[in-house]
DNA sequence: TATAAATTACCTATCGGTAGGTAGGTTGTT
DNA sequence: AACAACCTACCTACCGATAGGTAATTTATA
């Protein structure tokens, strides 16, 4: 892994357990074994990192997902791989969505990293618009901003009281 | 209003923009007419400050809200009246839940401060609970994680994109 | 005359960012 | 092949600004 990347990854492990402001150039160095200074050979400012860094994020999360459509075809429930990548965030790396956590700090937030964490839910709603059509529900865009709203809103209470069950018990259907 | 009053105010509308770290010392007492040394004679310390915060935010939104069964016995959904103090806090403040966001970053927050937020969460699931067993809901406890998950969930979303239309669909019901 | 509330004048630590330099490798030209 | 020019990936040293916090003192109020 190349300093940028080892960076970039430290980086979202404090984004995601505190915001934006949860990370110094300073402490990134520290932990990947260079110099403050030599950071901003890789990223000229903090903003530029931070957009970079929730580009990939996004990227990375729409990859893992793959294709509602392909999904549905292969017998898959697209909402349920959906919403077991949330779990998996949650459950495996104990820490909250990096744009779900810079969404709600957004205001405070450089425009160039506010843009990327937009780009995230677009990206996101028109996903599960996609995946809420394929299982031939009659609103696909109510679902769509409902599903994230509820995956959002229970990982972050669920990260709050530290217990996983309230996510559980959000997601589960009713009986 | 007494300057405690106004340093509390000033530093709930910044928190509520972008977080603990969206504040500090400084510029509270310059909003408020003061030295930054005598914010320290009202708060002790910065975590004194974002405790009592969260502390009184709690007391504000559930004494806001009333008592469940009253609202019920007055002919009221206490659900919708749940989902109207959200609505108003996101379009008429234009911020994020002071809790929500505070829970988000959760995991950098000050013992204490986490502590106030962790209130917040259980009475508002408390309360949730009470409402829609007084409507009869079979499953309560699921349906109150459920709710406060999609207003905060969908309150975030909303500010993070700027538009709240989005809150709106996420929180009408199903045609 | 107490006490509350605020002041001045600091402190140490850290922040993001910049200036200037360097060792080692690559590319381009003759 | 030789050499100049350039690039990558860092370094040391430092900047002004800001962070939270403290001690001693003054001012205002009951």
């Amino acid at each position: 892994m190349s300093k940028k990347e080892a960076l970039l990854k430290a980086a979202e492990n404090k984004v995601r357990l505190g915001g934006y402001s949860n990370f110094s150039f300073r402490e990134l160095a520290n932990e990947v074994g260079i110099k403050s200074a030599s950071v901003h050979y890789h990223f000229p400012t903090k903003a530029d990192l931070g957009a970079e860094l929730a580009h990939q994020y996004t990227n990375s999360f729409l990859t893992a997902l793959g294709e509602p459509n392909a999904l549905k075809a292969s017998g898959k429930n697209p909402i349920n791989v959906y919403t077991q990548l949330f779990r998996s965030a949650l459950v495996t790396d104990r820490k909250m969505c990096l744009c779900g956590l810079l969404g709600a700090e957004s205001d405070s937030l450089p425009e160039k990293v506010r843009l990327e964490v937009k780009r995230f839910f677009n990206e996101n709603l028109a996903w599960l618009t996609a995946a809420h059509s394929a299982n031939g529900d009659l609103n696909p865009t109510q679902s769509a901003i409902q599903t994230v709203s509820l995956l959002e809103g229970a990982m972050m209470i669920s990260k709050t009281l530290d217990d996983n069950s309230y996510f559980e018990l959000a997601t589960k259907l009713t009986e």
